[in-house]
DNA sequence: CGGCGAAGTTAGTAAGTAGTCACAAAGATA
DNA sequence: TATCTTTGTGACTACTTACTAACTTCGCCG
């Protein structure tokens, strides 16, 4: 009989692994938030050891903010990618070139790319807890920053005017509060988003 | 020389300090949330000792979902009280008797009573935590009965439709996100909520 | 092979934290 | 005054957690 041997778990670059830690990161943080969230439990989800987190980030908080700026990240990709192919969206409508439809039809592009970001419950439940964990000031900071990038963007992409711009994040922090809540059942997600996203 | 006296201190019913603790449990829950906040600092806010605390409540969660309650109860009152006097608001505007001007007017003097409300910054704070913290399921089911009663609230009150409310909490949503980055200034806080709030 | 840098771990620490328990003391009541 | 209820505390426990230090092991390059 052998004597059990440790599998050989493949090495990977630093850099790989902190990309992968941020990923968990990001699902755990979404749930428990900063404070709620042991580094343990980040580490045994990337099948690390706990210590080997702080080789590759100075701290949690450092951690917090590299998922932060990831969770941004992936929104602003997914509007370029609706603002770009407007006719990528499942439903009918005019498809316009890229950055060129009426204004209207943009706004709804938008629309369509946030109601697919809230299948991907994590980034909704994550942004909330990045929004609370706001008293701290260096989150505040990034937050604050990619935020007001966020808005930019929207902006620029959409060509919508400062109050539609408005009603838009206020229709997108309106389904992020009800989703955290969780009435919104997974199957129905889609269709509630466009009712409360004002769409049809 | 006299011997120093620790100084007496009043005794009270536990009625009244369990009041204190929600109080005092709202104000710190709103800055470090469920898990960032150690029931010794909330002790020490009150001036008990940490262990009472949990002869007052059996655990830190039920003091949490307490000061849920509470939170919801007060943003509840401000809406009544702006519903049965919306003279009571400081700009003009057409008075009626309460409950019987249109729509408009009654939906007017809401956004005013939430412009208000934002100036008791622990209120916006103490919501996104527990938002936040709506991934453990006990403060879900508080978190999600306080909602569906303050929208049916809204909407009584308001006598405006699904739509208009809507959109009514989108704005706030949005409101206490932007509350929370922290970038609204203390001073132009209540014409800033004007704005975004749709008002003039 | 040999040695060297980078990936990764084991063991440990100091501080903090929710919750318990036995007891003290204040005030009401008789 | 004596007793009893209720308010309140000190001392403690069992456990978690962010972070450190010292060591090991992998894989590459000459």
């Amino acid at each position: 009989m052998a004597i059990a041997q440790r599998k050989p778990v493949a090495r990977q670059s630093a850099e790989a692994r902190r990309q992968q830690l941020v990923e968990a990161a990001l699902a755990e943080f979404a749930i428990y938030g900063l404070h709620g969230t042991s580094t343990e439990r980040i580490a045994r989800r990337v099948k690390i050891s706990q210590p080997y987190v702080f080789r590759l980030f100075p701290s949690k908080k450092d951690l917090f903010l590299a998922a932060v700026n990831q969770c941004f990240d992936r929104i602003e990709a997914a509007f370029q990618a609706a603002a770009q192919d407007p006719g990528s969206i499942k439903h009918e409508g005019p498809r316009g070139h890229p950055h060129q439809g009426p204004v209207d039809i943009r706004m709804h592009a938008m629309g369509h790319a946030y109601a697919g970001l809230l299948a991907r419950r994590e980034l909704v439940l994550f942004q909330m807890q990045a929004y609370a964990a706001c008293s701290d000031e260096d989150v505040r900071r990034t937050v604050s920053r990619r935020w007001q990038g966020l808005v930019r963007l929207v902006t620029e992409l959409s060509g919508g005017s400062q109050e539609q711009v408005t009603v838009y994040f206020a229709r997108g922090m309106l389904m992020n509060v009800v989703a955290s809540i969780g009435m919104v059942p997974e199957k129905v997600g889609r269709e509630w988003a466009h009712k409360t996203l004002g769409f049809e």
